[in-house]
RNA sequence: GUGUCCGUAGCUCAGCUGGAUAGAGCAACGGCCUUCUAAGCCGUGGGUCGGGGGUUCGAAUCCCUUCGGGCACACCA
């Protein structure tokens, strides 16, 4: 269904019609004086120049014509030659209710479906997740969300990083530990064990070892290297324990990002790819879009009304070897062989913007991708600690997401206990909830582009534009519904009233507008949206709530009314967090 | 050096396709619980929107310039 401001618009553009003015004048927006108006119009201003006359004249014009508006209750013209309105509360009401009745509030989905990846720019295999995992995680799940709430098919793609010189450097660096393992046997034929030789916690260690050895002891460095190489040449032994040091990095991977809500549709690496990748590079040859530039082979991707230096975009190395943009060229290949998407997305931190730049230019230049195949690239910025720097451990390294999980979750359990009665198991439980939702919400209502401070305090606070207030306001709401059943009330079939209070209005304001929200938090990719919606959402609610006797009133009709006035802004509030991928409980 | 992003209340941030007195939250102070979760609500104080110019009837918002900060600039990912 349309968009309030577009049936509004509409409203007045008629308006402006019959007096002989352009209709597109009549463009209504949300008023920036709330204590004046509801909704406002500028466009009498803004066609004083055009029709030569004084705003005021042309404003008042309309409100008169607007006078026996079923639409608008009030319609004034105030100088310099503002429209003012405020909305029929009936009027209010119709949209309200259709919006209710509709699927998805009335959110207008798509004629065809759009086919969209999200590339959520690779954690490593073997390494633990950290803070700066936090970021993409969330976003990139929460955009996911959003884009299929919006009628789209998406893809998910975690994009590992599971095959470069730091699987060498684990190689070696299991091999030093465990140099009797058969995968080490050159002379080994029978088949390899199926259980891998090692733990997570092993493989955790062994990796930063072998990486600070390497920059210290040359000769280590360069057989890490040989065994990336004889890995990529499919040598038997590598390529098997290769193989458990992918799955139980997977596996660990699974746990800690599902502690996020976080789900992949596919697991697909960086591995993946390596069969196209001769074959791409002979097609970018044949094509005459690559040559050699000192020694490597490069595409050029500067353009004309390039204002700064544009690098080629390298696809293999000087000494033959592929990287990065060797990998993302060729998954950029087989993602549209294989899925032939509208759109990819990708997101990265916001320091890879110029590789990006690079990469997608090449992709297009080079035919990789279809003239109508939409790439955006977003980057975020950086969560930093109180001193405005990268956050980090009190010792200064670098924390593992796992560490922050559990220490928000510890703190809430702390401010749970402190603050209710309520068994141990289910403070535990509830803590866990309330604390995922401190701080996937603490992340996206920041702008993803920009950095944000990280501040357990502020995050884990039922204070303010936090997760957890938002919760404890959908909480208040599933309190009172249960409450009304137990009463011996039914939540079925009820229907929304007229508002009879400036605080029911000004809820059911917010409630409309919904779907434009929506709509537009998925054009934008913008979660800070939704966060900052609910937040007002959540505020209207909590004003209404003081005010407004909902199981004491005493007129049946109404009752209902304001019952389901209720049901609706759980509902609305429950499909935001969903988007944002975390939930409320029912009681804390 | 080139490019890019940012600079708004003590702190953390909205607002930026130009509109009326620049908004929240936190912190500070003061009210409101015999009634649906007070983890709430209501109120008070607090600002040269980094500086300077320009465009406009009107600029935090657009343009130019300047200062301060972050980041990136081909064989890392």
């Amino acid at each position: 269904m349309k968009k309030i401001l577009d049936l509004l618009s509409e409203e007045m553009g008629k308006a402006f019609e019959v007096c002989g003015y352009d209709a597109a004048l009549g463009r209504v927006s949300i008023s920036n004086r709330p204590d004046l108006c509801e909704y406002q119009c500028n466009g009498a201003m803004a066609g004083a120049k055009q029709y030569h006359k004084a705003p005021i004249m042309i404003a008042n014009e309309v409100a008169e014509a607007l006078k026996e508006s079923k639409v608008f209750k009030e319609v004034t013209a105030v100088a310099p030659g503002f429209l003012n309105l405020k909305l029929s509360e009936e009027y209010l009401l119709n949209v309200l209710s259709e919006m209710a009745a509709a699927p998805k509030f009335g959110l207008e989905l798509p004629a065809q479906p759009r086919k969209i990846m999200i590339d959520y720019g690779g954690a490593n295999v073997a390494k633990p997740l950290h803070v700066g995992h936090l970021r993409s995680a969330v976003i990139g799940e929460s955009i996911k969300r959003i884009c299929r709430y919006a009628g789209n098919e998406v893809i998910g793609d975690a994009h590992l990083g599971d095959w470069g010189l730091q699987m060498g450097l684990v190689i070696m660096g299991l091999q030093e530990k465990y140099p009797d393992l058969v995968y080490f046997d050159d002379s080994y034929e029978g088949e390899y064990p199926t259980e891998a030789p090692f733990t997570i916690s092993e493989l955790e260690e062994i990796y930063p070892a072998a990486s600070a050895k390497s920059k210290a002891d040359p000769e280590f460095k360069a057989k890490a290297m040989e065994a990336t190489f004889k890995l990529q040449n499919g040598e038997r032994g590598y390529y098997a324990i290769w193989k458990h040091i992918l799955n139980v990095s997977v596996e660990d991977l699974k746990k800690n990002y599902g502690s996020l809500n976080v789900e992949f549709d596919l697991w697909k690496g960086e591995s993946d790819v390596q069969y196209l990748i001769p074959e791409m590079v002979e097609y970018m040859k044949e094509g005459g879009y690559a040559h050699i530039s000192e020694g490597a082979l490069v595409v050029d991707v500067k353009e004309e009304t390039d204002t700064k230096e544009m690098p080629p975009c390298m696809i293999l190395k000087s000494d033959g070897a592929s990287l990065y943009n060797t990998t993302d060229l060729a998954t950029i290949m087989e993602r549209m062989r294989v899925y032939h998407p509208d759109e990819i997305i990708y997101v990265t931190d916001k320091r890879q913007d110029l590789y990006f730049q690079q990469v997608f230019r090449c992709a297009r230049k080079t035919g990789l991708v279809e003239p109508e195949t939409k790439l955006r690239w977003i980057g975020f910025g950086t969560m930093n600690g109180s001193d405005g720097k990268p956050f980090k451990t009190r010792e200064g390294g670098v924390m593992r997401l796992e560490n922050l999980i559990r220490e928000t979750k510890d703190e809430m359990y702390r401010k749970i206990r402190e603050g209710r009665e309520m068994p141990e198991e289910e403070a535990r439980r509830t803590a866990d909830q309330v604390a995922m939702s401190a701080l996937i919400y603490g992340d996206l209502s920041n702008q993803a582009s920009k950095d944000y401070v990280f501040d357990l305090e502020r995050f884990t606070s039922f204070e303010g534009d936090t997760g957890p207030y938002i919760l404890y306001t959908i909480v208040r709401i599933k309190s009172i519904l249960a409450k009304y059943k137990e009463q011996g009330g039914t939540l079925e079939g009820l229907k929304l009233q007229t508002a009879t209070s400036d605080a029911e209005k000004q809820l059911m304001m917010q409630l409309v507008q919904f779907n434009a929200m929506m709509q537009n938090a998925a054009e934008e990719v913008a979660p800070h949206k939704v966060c900052a919606y609910i937040y007002d959402l959540a505020n209207s609610f909590n004003h209404f709530y003081h005010e407004t006797r909902i199981l004491g009133e005493e007129n049946a009709e109404k009752k209902a009314g304001l019952i389901a006035l209720l049901i609706l802004t759980r509902d609305i509030l429950e499909t935001c967090i969903d988007v944002l991928a975390f939930s409320a409980p029912e009681k804390m």
